[in-house]
DNA sequence: CCCTGATTCGC
DNA sequence: GCGAATCAGG
């Protein structure tokens, strides 16, 4: 596959819109992500105010041109517009840039409130866990991979420690079980069938 | 571990 | 010019 001009201004129209390297090169296809990248920077459409690096920014103070733009006189009447290139990418850009997550966290400890038909609303309810499984958690919370929401995966236990409002706030990290969205220790608390909370009583 | 973009360098 | 490999941040 070659960047055709079709192709290129895909990637300028998907690029423009903020649209991730790699959704990029899955879009057009035949391509990388880093083929991508590579192609946007070839056509200097770069930076785009977004997250990583900047080292390249960071470690451009000492860039102090001299000669910008001299032309004294008359040289070149090719073109007497000044200014042919009204950079279109950059200014149609409105950039509401309305926050979608606010925080699609759930709270552990405060929620009575259990479904038993639902599927999958686990919801880590406020249920009443015997003092030595919840000690056991906390201890095991303890030393918790304290994950943040980006290291968060499929296979990583989801649930959420500490307060939101807070820096004092992780993620289990936990391997889950397959299909789970927790450890297994997080699993044995989060969901429980209510009745066994009525058989935990009788087994004692 | 997963993702992001940035940079390098052989082709 | 191209893009895989690598780097670096989150």
């Amino acid at each position: 596959m070659s960047w055709t001009d079709e192709r290129v201004e895909k990637l300028k129209t998907m690029w423009g819109e903020g649209k991730s390297a790699s959704v990029i090169a899955k879009e057009l296809g035949g391509v990388t992500r880093n083929a991508v990248i590579g192609k946007v920077h070839r056509l200097g459409l770069s930076n785009r105010t977004t997250t990583t690096t900047k080292t390249a920014a960071a470690a451009e103070p000492a860039k102090a041109e001299a000669a910008p733009a001299p032309k004294p006189a008359a040289e070149k009447p090719k073109k007497p517009a000044p200014e042919p290139k009204p950079a279109p990418a950059a200014a149609a850009t409105p950039e509401p840039k309305a926050e979608p997550a606010p925080a699609p966290v759930h709270i552990p400890r405060s929620k009575p409130q259990l479904i038993p038909g639902q599927p999958l609303p686990p919801q880590p309810t406020g249920n009443e866990v015997s003092p030595e499984t919840l000690a056991n958690i906390a201890q095991f919370e303890k030393n918790a991979k304290k994950l943040t929401l980006m290291q968060l995966t499929e296979r990583t236990c989801k649930w959420p420690i500490g307060d939101p409002a807070t820096d004092d706030f992780w993620f289990c990290g936990h391997p889950c079980a397959a299909g789970k969205p927790y450890c297994e220790q997080h699993v044995s608390i989060a969901f429980q069938p209510m009745s066994s909370r009525r058989d935990r009583r009788a087994s004692r």
